[in-house]
DNA sequence: TTCTCAAGTAATCAGTCGATTACCACTGGA
DNA sequence: TCCAGTGGTAATCGACTGATTACTTGAGAA
């Protein structure tokens, strides 16, 4: 229908440029689906390419879906790291308060369904051994980061990880759906996001295109 | 090789207490690998019955996975529900704080790993039709009850929200095994769970027996 | 006792999916 | 210009899995 898609012998690309353009595609099918439901061929599809190909670009599913952890925790802490960065100048009674500009960067994040959904269906597997050896490395990672990096305390930083993982179920439940029809959900997202809840509502293309 | 396990004909059963024994081993199946990892012939296996007498029992997988999950939604509000009950006596100020009671019940149903991440699965399964319609509506079931019968507001509602999906999170991503040689995982586990890390990292079995 | 229905299984099928193989076509350097 | 390596596909295979069918066995009412 509309963004990546395209059907004849797609068009020449470097593989660096492709592997990106697979990676994307398939953050967001196992987003949608998790680890199991995803299939390399639905991959493969939204990437525009043929699904041998996909295989062959990292030797089997499971590495894929390694790679695509990895790449949204390396995008994850990327953006933490900006927000941290240009924060500073910005605080002028001197004091640490990071907590603003990290949960902006994280509300950001969500515009991309796919990245922070990848996250936690690879949290939820911890049983698997691969998978939860990877996913317990890259959350523990970024415990580290808030805990050094970000300066924030370890009561902190367990409220911050906990508002994100509520927000992450949020948008897995599609809980945006509801918004308009039931007024607990409507609560529920105001709290979760006090200014973001429309702006959340739209990427989601659950709301009508409202005046 | 041990608890729910058999192997000959199955000793003959009213159907009702199977049909409770195979909803408990479909709930840890589904918790363990999620709807689409698990598999019927699992299920089976772990409740000591036939493949296709599981699915002829449900009619299908979809409904048997719908089942656990509102099978997990009963014993979780049932558990609440005796948590703020016996809350009242034990409060002698008479003001209310149920807090204390229903994070205590919420963190005894830790003691079935399935029952939560059964759950935890189909919340980020929205995007599915009807494991999306169920799992919202189960979501937004626990809310009204936080918010109406718990007296909880918005804001604490939002915060003990967070505080489950935080929860739910470590017990999928099974911390616990990095309790001993990571201190990062040693310090979040003791943050989310004040008194209780001993108590999750020994029904993890992953604690060695110790002294 | 007998008859019937509920509890349960074995066998098997059709669809799906990850992976493999063999092949094709462009592009850029010698 | 040629040719080698890289970017890509078509075809297909074997394993797995949910579901179906047909059959068996035990318990209890008449």
């Amino acid at each position: 229908m509309s963004s990546v898609n395209e059907q004849a012998p797609a068009t020449r690309m470097k593989a660096e440029d492709r592997r990106e353009l697979v990676l994307a595609a398939a953050t967001a099918v196992f987003g949608e689906r998790g680890y199991f439901g995803a299939t390399t061929d639905a991959v493969a599809k939204a990437a525009g390419v043929s699904q041998p190909y996909v295989v062959r670009m990292f030797g089997t599913k499971e590495a894929l879906f390694l790679a695509v952890l990895t790449r949204a925790l390396d995008r994850l802490l990327g953006a933490f790291r900006v927000a941290l960065a240009g924060d500073g100048p910005a605080h002028p009674d001197g004091s640490a308060a990071p907590h603003r500009g990290l949960g902006a960067a994280y509300a950001e994040l969500l515009a991309d369904r796919g990245l922070l959904l990848s996250l936690m269906h690879g949290f939820i597997l911890g049983s698997d051994t691969e998978i939860g050896a990877c996913a317990r490395a890259g959350f523990l990672q970024v415990y580290r980061f808030l805990r050094e990096d970000a300066g924030f305390s370890a009561d902190e930083v367990h409220e911050f990880l906990a508002e994100g993982m509520l927000l992450n179920t949020l948008v897995g439940i599609r809980m945006a759906v509801d918004y308009d029809t039931d007024p607990a959900a409507r609560e529920l997202l105001d709290t979760a996001l006090p200014t973001k809840a429309e702006f959340l509502l739209a990427l989601e293309g659950q709301r009508k295109p409202q005046a």
